[in-house]
RNA sequence: GCACCUGUAGCUCAGCUGGAUAGAGCGCUGCCCUCCGAAGGCAGAGGCCAGAGGUUCGAAUCCUCUCAGGUGCGCCA
């Protein structure tokens, strides 16, 4: 249901059309034709770039071409004028009916209208958030979050199998000092009083779990040497900050498919196996890194160390996989993980990670590429930071002076909907300022509230319309008779909902959900100028009393509207309102 | 020192696997409610797309270099 695509696929058939009359030569190459939008809308509804493109290798004239391509294309009752401009381009202006069948389009498919088969089923895992299971997710954590979520709703909803992952860092050393602080509140539960050291995590979200601790072991552990303890605590601890989490995610609306486990990848013969099938590629050697140049670390010594040859596709420099104690590093397993991601089948990776992990993207992507042979692309969006602001002023975070914001201290402020659109509202690699006041005001500068309120200007016109006796059901829209839909701000409304499943296809294939956001707030700028028109004109409000066919005409557009802009908050995980308050 | 990201209107940012005269919001100027929600809309001013080369019919977009900001750079994950 692209229309784009529709009357790309008619350029290519008048093309071939033209080779097969002889005007063309044979064995030219369309895959670069392309049907778009034109920048500026007195150009015509659709332009297509066929004729430059075809020029050089046709060793033809780009206007004869478009000449003759013009007059094929015009024999289609769908376009209504085809003329060449400027240096070749071919402008097409599309019949109204075209546009009408856009809006019964969306009003006979709801919320798969959009909906694409571009993924064809093929298999794409998602990993993101994966935060260390230590403590609440942060504001840093919900970028990560979101975007990650609506990127596999977008996919899913291009027509990928999707699989969304959360990898838990739950066999490093970070895991024990969550044991060791975790003991602390334990100890501090049966009447001890503590000192939290460097190295241990002080926060209060802990107590709760020392307190549970001292319920099931009671005393029993307390003056125990680490050894007696430390494994137990780490797993309960472990699990207690992962039940956290996952209520953390939920109140986001954030589910995942799988939690994979690092612990578990120990002791299974997996990060070795992992490790064997590098080395049978002659990836692994043992061997001393050069010092990074420039800023050379106090402690620098040379080493010998298990490598991974990284640089073999793509990295800079190869990279540890093991210490020099003997013990995996933190990449070992990761590469681990990732293999079985190529083992589990999926066609596609990737990963979500934040800024900060930039540094990673190379070595992971080299592995990936080892190990699957090339055939599994990962692709690994970074998330940049979410700068704190409270009515204009830089909002500073401390852990010590309590000021530290959570995932779901943002979420109870705000809430989940404006939380999400708002996160989407940047790139992923341009930085976000977040305002915990200007998220919530109600104008058009806060485009969650200008999306919504499109939304809810159709909900009222339509209780308005079924309370003067009309059926607004779509399924009586559908029969509307849509020929009366003539004026250009009605006309550009149905153009900007064609462009709905095309903008699918583009955000999906670039990963890049915040487009939908962007499209969203366009479809409502249309729809608001629209709306405003029946100040002046009359005749162009929604409703239209005592012409039932008019009204259903103008009802069945704002219609669709509703049902583009309630699909596209879906992706994104927004839930569309019906009233404003 | 090296790698990655970023640099577009006074400010915050979009910009479609390279397309025509580069867009939006805020701010500024002037308009529009007897009328479906003005919580909106219309119009205007505002640009060396950081800079310099290159690729080609055509570059904000691709390549090279320079400048500026951010992030990272072997036993932390």
């Amino acid at each position: 249901m692209n229309l784009f695509a529709e009357i790309r696929t008619l350029v290519l058939q008048s093309l071939a059309d033209l080779q097969a009359e002889g005007t063309l030569p044979e064995g030219l190459d369309f895959a670069n034709v392309a049907v778009e939008p034109p920048r500026d809308a007195a150009h015509g509804d659709m332009a297509t770039n066929a004729a430059m493109v075809l020029a050089k290798p046709a060793g033809m004239k780009p206007r004869d071409i478009a000449e003759a391509l013009a007059g094929k294309l015009a024999a289609d009752p769908r376009i209504t004028e085809a003329d060449v401009a400027g240096p070749g381009f071919l402008n097409l202006r599309l019949d109204p009916s075209v546009w009408h069948g856009v809006i019964t389009g969306a009003l006979s498919r709801g919320a798969d209208f959009g909906k694409s088969d571009m993924g064809a089923g093929e298999k794409v895992n998602v990993e993101y958030v994966s935060a260390n299971p230590t403590g609440p997710l942060h504001v840093g954590h919900t970028r990560g979050a979101v975007f990650g979520d609506a990127l596999a709703s977008l996919l899913d909803y291009a027509g990928y199998d999707v699989t969304r992952e959360y990898y838990i860092n739950d066999g490093g050393a970070q895991v024990d000092t969550l044991a060791r602080s975790v003991y602390l509140r334990y100890l501090e539960a049966n009447g001890q009083e503590v000192a939290f050291e460097e190295g241990t995590y002080p926060g209060d979200y802990l107590i709760p779990v020392g307190e549970a601790l001292a319920k099931v072991y009671g005393d029993s552990l307390v003056g125990k040497p680490e050894s007696e303890w430390l494994e137990d605590i780490r797993e309960y601890a472990t699990d207690a900050m992962m039940h956290l989490i996952r209520e953390d995610l939920a109140s986001l609306g954030v589910e995942m498919d799988v939690f994979y486990s690092e612990k578990s990848l120990y002791g299974t013969g997996q990060i070795e196996g992992a490790l064997k099938a590098l080395e049978s590629q002659g990836l692994i050697y043992e061997g001393v890194l050069e010092p990074p140049k420039g800023k050379t670390p106090e402690d620098w010594e040379p080493r010998e160390q298990t490598l991974f040859r990284s640089t073999a596709h793509g990295d800079d420099v190869d990279r540890p996989v093991k210490k020099s104690d003997g013990s995996w590093t933190y990449f070992a397993p990761d590469i681990a993980y990732h293999y079985t991601k190529i083992e589990r089948g999926f066609d596609s990776l990737i990963d979500v990670f934040g800024a900060d992990h930039g540094g990673y993207v190379k070595r992971m992507k080299a592995a990936v590429s080892a190990l699957s042979g090339g055939t599994v692309p990962l692709d690994i969006k970074l998330c940049q930071l979410v700068k704190l602001y409270k009515n204009g002023e830089p909002f500073k975070m401390s852990k010590r002076a309590g000021t530290f914001i959570t995932l779901r201290d943002v979420v109870e402020q705000v809430g989940p909907d404006v939380t999400r659109f708002v996160m989407l509202t940047r790139k992923n690699d341009a930085p976000l300022d977040f305002d915990f006041d200007k998220v919530l005001e109600q104008s058009k500068e806060n485009p969650v509230f200008y999306v919504q309120y499109a939304h809810a200007r159709v909900s009222s016109v339509l209780r308005k319309a079924a309370e003067a006796g009309m059926n607004v059901e779509d399924a009586a829209l559908l029969n509307a008779d849509l020929s009366g839909l003539t004026d250009p701000a009605e006309i550009a409304v149905a153009k900007k909902i064609a462009e709905w499943p095309r903008l699918v296809e583009i955000a999906a294939r670039t990963h890049e959900p915040h487009r939908v956001a962007f499209y969203l707030y366009e479809l409502a700028s249309d729809f608001h100028a629209l709306w405003n028109r029946g100040n002046d004109k009359p005749e162009l409000r929604f409703f239209q009393e005592g012409d039932e066919a008019a009204s259903q005409s103008k009802i069945a557009l704002i219609r669709a509207v509703a049902v583009v802009i309630s699909a596209g908050l879906g992706i994104l995980g927004v839930t569309p309102v019906e009233e404003m308050r």
